[in-house]
DNA sequence: ATACCGGATACTGCATGCAGAAAATTTCGT
DNA sequence: ACGAAATTTTCTGCATGCAGTATCCGGTAT
């Protein structure tokens, strides 16, 4: 086994493959908040040695994605505050972050994010609910990442990453999942004709509207 | 030598020992810009054996501290835009964090500040620069953990810890520590009052002087 | 019955060995 | 002498063993 593996590492390190491995378990559910992770576990688990998993236990650790006593690990239990604190956080840095992409955004980059946008709209049209969360997490991901201030780009990116999880359970409903395919396409068409207002105001009217549905819906946990 | 290292590391794991001594090289320049780290040289330099300096030098590139190339690491070189980029960021996100801050910090919090504020004070009155850097440093740190929204937060500590090695060198200069002190005897003063308004004016003035101060002098590296 | 103490267990942190890949150096052929 | 091939060196990633500590459990004393 450790020969195969051995293998696979040269393309992935086995260590981000259990980071993943991990964060896929979160996000499904798997591993439920408040749950204890022991290494040992998760090596059998996983069929690897106990270093990878350390290395990616802390690394998930110190992005937020578990909760670190001071003996082992735990899936951290986000509360209804927490998600507001995301909105508050995003409402202060979208527009800026927004603004530049949609001011320097290459024909190449607003390309790549059509292509991510028909992802996710065909895995929506397709039922597949998976792919459809994933696709929209990378065109999210990918959006950002275009600002030329990477520190936005990486406080952004650092909690969208952290509320996956809240996410996917939010994009269960079929209704959901419109909105944000009709927002993405939105914005993307403010960034493609290159006007910062538009995309910043598209930005805006779904955080207020983001505001209104957790007024009403109990926040997913 | 295993043995003594043990009993400390109930103290303090040996990683995050590592980790430390790491960003102080980085701090005081021993690392320098460009340069590359090797796992071993770093374990016989600090005595330890390559696996907490592996952890810790993951941790560090995860953090944004250091430059992780296919293979290897290596002190990752800051532009005078990365600087300008701070600001940016700091512009968006303090306004909110000081409010947060100046309504809400207890007594005790408050107390905690003043010592720290006392102890720049003194440091520079002794004319200690490297303990006026640390303690200033942690009064920053301190009024924004204060912050009921920890990811606002995270935010800006991620961003201030990795802009210490700059503002080491900006308050090697007397001019620049002083400048410092007062900013954060007004700000303290503000947040003791509960004044939300005066706090964030303070910030505000000072985010602006420090936009001239960098449009005139060369921003440090 | 409960509280306290001692032993077994479980789990983490660190050291070290090994294997594989990339880089550097040497050797060989022309 | 120059370039190509081979060998050596260097360095990382993973597995595993060991030691120490916290936790849990059962036994004993009050």
């Amino acid at each position: 086994m450790a020969r195969a593996a051995r293998v696979v590492v040269q393309v992935e390190r086995l260590r981000d493959q259990v980071y993943q491995l991990i964060r896929e378990g979160l996000k499904s559910g798997e591993l439920k908040p408040g749950q204890r992770l022991v290494e040992v576990e998760l090596a059998e688990r996983y069929g690897v040695s106990r270093t990878p998993v350390r290395e990616a236990l802390f690394q998930l650790t110190r992005g937020g994605f578990l909760d670190s006593t001071e003996r082992g690990y735990s899936v951290p239990i986000y509360s209804e505050k927490d998600v507001i604190y995301r909105l508050e956080v995003k409402r202060l840095l979208i527009p800026a972050v927004t603004g530049h992409v949609a001011r320097t955004a290459t024909a190449l980059q607003i390309k790549r994010l059509t292509k991510l946008h028909e992802a996710e709209k065909a895995a929506h049209a397709a039922g597949n609910v998976e792919k459809f969360v994933e696709a929209n997490h990378e065109f999210r991901t990918e959006t950002h990442l275009i600002c030329e201030n990477k520190l936005l780009s990486r406080c952004l990116i650092m909690m969208e990453d952290q509320f996956e999880t809240a996410r996917s359970r939010i994009h269960q409903l079929e209704v959901n999942r419109r909105l944000s395919i009709d927002h993405n396409g939105r914005l993307l068409a403010a960034i493609a004709a290159h006007d910062p207002a538009a995309a910043v105001a598209e930005e805006r009217a779904f955080l207020d509207f983001l505001d209104g549905y957790y007024a009403e819906h109990a926040p997913v946990g």
